[in-house]
DNA sequence: GCTGAGATGTAGTGTAGCTACATCATCGAC
DNA sequence: GTCGATGATGTAGCTACACTACATCTCAGC
């Protein structure tokens, strides 16, 4: 999508537009400093100006504009303009649009959609293909399947539970932790269990993870960094997002788990023989009967 | 963000630019959809053509490309550009991109992602901030409030439920049927349902939805659209995301749906006294102590 | 205080985006 | 069927914006 920057060897190609900037803000020299503040300050009034424009807020000449521009990994200032445009598109995350009590309802709906956005963002920028197709090849060749997770992870886990079941693999997904406890160690050789936990740290969980190695079951694990529960997995799945700085700000964590999910779920169903999605398929609009609905209902989707 | 367009009254400013090129697509003058249709084939080549460019690959003179940017509501070509990126970023809607089964993993997680990410898009942009105010109210006043939903939605509910205890307000979200009847009918008058289903239609929310109603208490619902629960509803919340014309397509209906929890959940915990937030803010750091990690764990965010 | 390297600004150029006007097609009326 | 009028499309030219080569200035080190 984003054109990659063959040039400044510094930052990631994957970062956003105003994450470069503040982390580059730094090694820039002083007017170029000048003017990275005049875009943090207001993105959004940045993205409108023209090079003269700019250069006269920030009050320096317009080549130090450009200097500026590269040195943040941008071709030009055209395509500075389309690049924080994009980052733009995605909203401003947190750290540059805090939520405060006396936003109005509407306001505080756009800030926490943004931050969702920019966080799935992130996960997406940030997320293995190689890893998640190792973790589809797991599953695919599974004989059951256990989900486990406490609190947020532990509605990841439900979530996923809800959709494994369609492709004729027995799932579980037990809220209670001695009954995960006791599903992980009868897991045999082609048992697969997706330890579910955004630090990755949660006691109990890697506990139930151990249990499934010990028993000889392959793990999978969703973590939001990499860490104790990542390490032991088999194949460890990370999915980044922005930390959650704020008491007001909601776990955005788990929406990245979920869709996560969603990739794991369609992923083993594409790679399925074709006949079985046509069992899929039937069940999903008999389930719709079931309703007086116009159209298939929540429950079941792939 | 996006300059509103004074100009064509046809398209809405909160829709994306792609699909206000389709919609304006059989109105634009034959020339105008050459370059429509080279734009919607490749969008992101499109994004870096240059104008004389764009008028070579649709073969049309350049004052044609203009044109066409002024009738899709653009302010000139640099507009069109930098309104092409923004609905980029946000990763393009199924209908441009299907998933098909030869696709990688990795092809896979972005395309399923981007869906995702224009999804929530939309709904940010149809929501209707006056009833998200509204339903704050009516949770912030209620002595109760029981979540219901079945399938996808049900997990919406328990998501919820794990939220809104924080506010010292007794919560609960049966996943049982009849228990969740029976609670319905126990509405007292400060009693708020908060009825959950993509479609609408079901037929046991709308049992339970009633019953609320029939004991005095007051619903609010969220849906994928107007249906006979929100028409029902006290407070209609409507989220409006993508169809899911595919059977591989994932729900992302119940993605929006927790984002929204989530704006509603930080909304009230705004509207509480400082003081008690104060109290959630200790029980976080000591459900933090409970594990081992290094930072707060993933249940129990507010 | 001098020297040189790096930072910043000045002046100039090419081109991309835009506009005014001319030409051509299309359709209706006589 | 021809003429005229309306609207669509292309041509030519202009403005200004992004970009570049070069000069000047600042400041560190000697």
């Amino acid at each position: 999508m984003t054109v990659t920057q063959p040039t400044a060897a510094t930052h990631d190609a994957s970062d956003t537009l105003l994450e470069r900037i503040t982390q580059e803000l730094p090694s820039l020299r002083r007017s170029e400093k000048k003017v990275a503040e005049i875009v943090l300050a207001d993105p959004v009034a940045a993205m409108n100006y023209t090079m003269a424009g700019l250069a006269e807020a920030a009050d320096v000449s317009e080549p130090t504009v450009m200097r500026f521009c590269a040195s943040i990994g941008c071709e030009g200032f055209q395509d500075f303009k389309i690049q924080l445009a994009q980052t733009l598109a995605l909203g401003l995350p947190v750290t540059h649009s805090a939520i405060n009590p006396t936003d109005s309802s509407a306001n505080l709906a756009e800030k926490i959609f943004d931050h969702t956005i920019s966080s799935l963002d992130r996960a997406r920028r940030t997320l293995d293909g190689e890893e998640v197709e190792r973790a589809v090849a797991v599953l695919l060749d599974s004989s059951d399947i256990l989900f486990v997770g406490f609190g947020a992870s532990g509605i990841i886990a439900q979530d996923a539970q809800q959709k494994f079941p369609l492709f004729g693999v027995p799932c579980q997904a037990p809220a209670d932790f001695h009954q995960q406890f006791i599903a992980a160690t009868m897991s045999g050789p082609k048992s697969v269990t997706v330890a579910i936990s955004n630090t990755g740290h949660t006691e109990q969980t890697l506990t139930v993870a151990r249990a499934a190695k010990r028993a000889g079951g392959t793990v999978v694990s969703i973590t939001g960094q990499t860490s104790p529960l990542s390490e032991l997995a088999d194949v460890p799945l990370v999915v980044r997002t922005f930390e959650d700085t704020d008491v007001y700000t909601p776990a955005t964590s788990r929406l990245a788990g979920l869709v996560l999910v969603d990739v794991l779920a369609t992923g083993v169903a594409l790679r399925r023989p074709q006949e079985h999605n046509e069992a899929v398929r039937r069940m999903k609009s008999e389930l719709a009967a079931m309703r007086h609905g116009p159209d298939a209902e929540e429950s079941a989707e792939s």
